[in-house]
DNA sequence: GGACTAATGGTCAGAAGTGAGCAAAAGTCT
DNA sequence: AGACTTTTGCTCACTTCTGACCATTAGTCC
């Protein structure tokens, strides 16, 4: 509890802390020393003094381990081990075909992490947690995906079971959930946040008070599949059998396709936004449309949750600018007033890395509140 | 705490307490001793055993104190005084306008507090604390209206001080926050819940993990004014300025609108449910059209949100049966399935009376919650 | 009726946190 | 240099919660 504090840099001394938490100096002074001598904290100089004595500045010790972050995606996997501090220290990634099933993918995820672990001078026993993204449903308790759509014979398949070889727990989530976390730095921030990632197709993770919102049926942000109205009446079937779904018409799948259609030397979403960014008009439109209808439904997103902040992210969202454009216009234009005036709307700084720093994210706030760390803080 | 459990029927004796709690026999024991002593608990005989000893069944006090429930409305005012189980003791209502200012329209619900108080035979004295339901934001740390669009005059107005006879705290929220927390009933269940209110306007209470959620300012659930494609291409102006929102075509002004233009012989929205219950035609076609409008903007919702469950109130709720045809036709049909399989989208069992019982359930869970009755129990 | 079981009460030592007080350290301000 | 302030460390009496143990009560099961 006391860690959390320190990590998120709301404290940066005994007195801080004790400002914070509410409890005696006495306390605080025993806890920080239990936790500095178990290694999780560090004493690093003096501060700046306000008058009397400057506070002895207190760190967290984010080379007290090392995590594995697992992003796995729909035709590349990337593997990173991170310190404590969710930076990373070596990273490798490596096409794969996720409907391959879970055997084989899962064999080349664990040889890329042997290889990143050589790389960067560490081994399976250092690492203290694992953390995996994938792109579908995840029970999260139990690490299993939930019926994917996109991930045929990953049904029920126990994800921590590929990563026997380390002796620490593994979570495992909905990658957009791990990128939401991503996104939300490690300032762990307690604020209402959609991060809406474009790739493929269209997927949001929500964060209710700083915490991964999931839903009933661990379904939440869903926004794929939302039905949009075509102002001209065009009806563009989607691959989940419906018609008009957000992702039909403005996910990568669709950018690509009109940009084929309207005669762009392009094969590959990454060449369209890669267009858009060079200046190319009809990219530029393009993608400034499938800003519009992304915005249009964020609009009413946006009076529903009426959230702090929306950041975009995915392969997409690369194109930064154009997109964001068309978004921006869309939300100011029919959110309400109130909800709009204050809300940021901003592109990722870093998505193609997001997946992994969520996923790290996420197994070091698991993991430092497991029950073995805070025993070892005894 | 222990009180909590309790109240919400998740504990019935003092060894479930301990079972939930995982506090020792021995502190159970003690603060239970405590809150009785304070006549906060009862005990109430035995249970049924379970093979030992039955259990010495615990019960709320709800004869502890009384509160006073405000359900402050547009054109009317329902004031009721309730036990500490938000179980109505006695209810008043009178037409008011809501437009008359705060303090002609404030002192006409203190006049009928100290009414329904005598009538019950109760003294201001007795009042432990009050909550008041009002149709507009609030800013719910100070109780003062914030902008109220069909409040004028109330902007920024103390509502807690009109209450100063009474010697208790004082709550104020919006109306549909307050309505969700009715439509949640004292069961307490941590669920994911939608509370839509289809009065003149259409509002919606979110509830996360059991709790209201209120979102950046305060303005989460304001369904009121997303977009809403028309199939045949007409534009609707709403009152908010623009085109086209949920309640400027599905709401309960925009039904009494389409109900006279059909030739239907009514003046106001009641008239045209009532019509619809009869099972007049054009009655029932109407409403079943607003619920199938109001059901497009729930399947997004849906799927951004994958509640536990929709309640509908407020009174075009009470049209019933063809209302919910009409939502649940929309959406079954655009909802994911893993979303929409286990959605329960139910009417409010008494849509007149969730505002009062819901000021009540916030006054008791705010009141309950205080300090000073935690320092009672010492 | 007798064995067993579950719920509760009471006692007691020990662990952990609280608050107050005192002292020392290391700055700023005059 | 001396007064003052803030941070930290340490002690000590006090309170609260825990866990263990034993006893009592009031049921069920055989």
């Amino acid at each position: 509890m006391l860690l959390r504090h320190v990590r998120t840099g709301r404290a940066r001394s005994r007195a801080d802390l004790v400002a914070l938490t509410g409890a005696s100096r006495n306390t605080v002074s025993a806890r920080v020393d239990q936790l500095i001598s178990a290694n999780l904290l560090e004493e690093g100089g003096r501060g700046w003094s306000t008058g009397g004595r400057p506070p002895t500045l207190l760190r967290f010790n984010s080379r007290a381990g090392c995590v594995l972050a697992v992003d796995l995606g729909v035709t590349s996997v990337d593997v990173a081990v991170t310190d404590l501090s969710a930076q990373i220290l070596g990273t490798v990634g490596h096409p794969i075909d996720i409907a391959d099933g879970p055997a084989p993918v899962l064999a080349e995820v664990d040889r890329l992490a042997q290889q990143v672990l050589a790389e960067v001078g560490l081994t399976p026993a250092d690492v203290c947690a694992v953390g995996v993204g994938v792109p579908g449903p995840v029970e999260f308790s139990t690490g299993r995906p939930s019926h994917p759509p996109i991930m045929p014979g990953w049904h029920d398949y126990p994800v921590p079971s590929a990563f026997g070889r380390y002796d620490c727990p593994v979570y495992v989530d909905n990658d957009v959930n791990v990128m939401a976390l991503g996104e939300m730095g490690v300032a762990g921030s307690v604020q209402d946040v959609l991060v809406v990632k474009v790739g493929t197709g269209i997927g949001c993770g929500v964060i209710v008070d700083g915490r991964v919102y999931r839903g009933a049926q661990g379904s939440a942000g869903d926004i794929g599949h939302i039905h949009v109205a075509q102002p001209d009446g065009r009806t563009v079937a989607c691959r989940c059998g419906q018609d008009n779904c957000l992702e039909a018409i403005a996910g990568g799948g669709a950018l690509l396709r009109d940009a084929i259609a309207a005669g762009l030397p392009v094969a590959t979403v990454r060449e369209v936004v890669r267009l858009a960014a060079q200046g190319d008009g009809v990219a530029l439109g393009l993608v400034r449309d499938a800003g519009r209808t992304i915005g249009t439904v964020l609009a009413s997103l946006v009076n529903f949750f009426n959230p702090h902040r929306i950041v975009m992210t995915g392969g997409v969202a690369q194109a930064g600018v154009p997109l964001l454009a068309g978004i921006r216009e869309a939300v100011y234009r029919r959110s309400m007033p109130l909800a709009a005036r204050a809300l940021e709307i901003t592109v990722s700084e870093a998505p193609d890395l997001s997946g992994r720093v969520g996923a790290a994210l996420m197994a070091i706030e698991e993991y430092l509140d497991e029950d073995s760390v805070q025993a070892l803080a005894r």
